[in-house]
DNA sequence: GCGGTATATACTATTATTAGTATATATTAT
DNA sequence: ATAATATATACTAATAATAGTATATACCGC
């Protein structure tokens, strides 16, 4: 995969508020569609181009798909996550209020509802 | 600045050729042209894009015009043209080429052709 | 098989980005 | 003042990325 185009990913807010939700852990569509509060035509897209982009993986739960992080390109996304949970920016200040959502939510779902994906509650931990 | 303004402009394989050179050292507009042999309308656009941007600041020397990496932003193009410098894809392998090409033109305008601006031959060091 | 929930895709309209050609400006040397 | 070199800008054409609406598919429980 060429550098270009994870750079092309992570260059749209909303595609690196995706990754920094699933660099914390797995997470359902609809889950991070409630996160980011967008619709649902735009999320799917966003993560369909993302799998085929060969940054993201997703299988089957239910009725639910999750996606994941692809193990490769990790190295280069956590880096420049974690530069930019500490930086100074409009963007990166909702990077940081996004995980607190996160959390917030699996502990909802999880806890409450009892009505979340296996592999989604079982992530609670930030990073 | 916002991080996906960064980004953009890094997602750019051409644009990321330009930060890994300046982030060897300033650079004037004809000698980048030479070393990534692109019109010189296209540099031209690309750098003053850039400057707009915030990432570059430029100062004229006769009639060169020689770019630098502005500093607060270092960081982060730093930290990833260290890790695309060592990373294995066609336009990493290109930032290697062109950081030799840029240490040969320069060598060479300063002891042969004796035609370099100052700010640029007394920085032939590699990072 | 039917209704409900979750997710994906096709198609279209809109907007943003890039490339190319021509022209302009700034500086220096003659 | 003129020519030469280096660089920038205006304008247009071409292409790519995004958003929106509607529709389709997959799975589940009944």
């Amino acid at each position: 995969m060429e550098a270009s185009e994870i750079y092309k990913c992570i260059a749209d807010p909303q595609r690196l508020r995706i990754l920094n939700l699933l660099e914390a852990g797995p997470l359902c569509v609809c889950h991070m569609q409630e996160i980011l509060e967008v619709p649902q035509v735009k999320m799917s897209k966003q993560l369909s181009s993302m799998k085929q982009l060969g940054l993201l993986k997703a299988h089957r739960e239910g009725t639910w798909m999750i996606y994941k992080l692809v193990d490769p390109v990790e190295g280069l996304i956590t880096a420049n996550l974690c530069y930019l949970r500490e930086a100074a920016c409009a963007e990166c200040n909702q990077l940081q209020r996004d995980l607190t959502k996160r959390e917030k939510l699996i502990l909802k779902v999880t806890k409450i509802e009892n009505d979340c994906p296996q592999e989604v509650c079982q992530q609670i931990t930030f990073c």
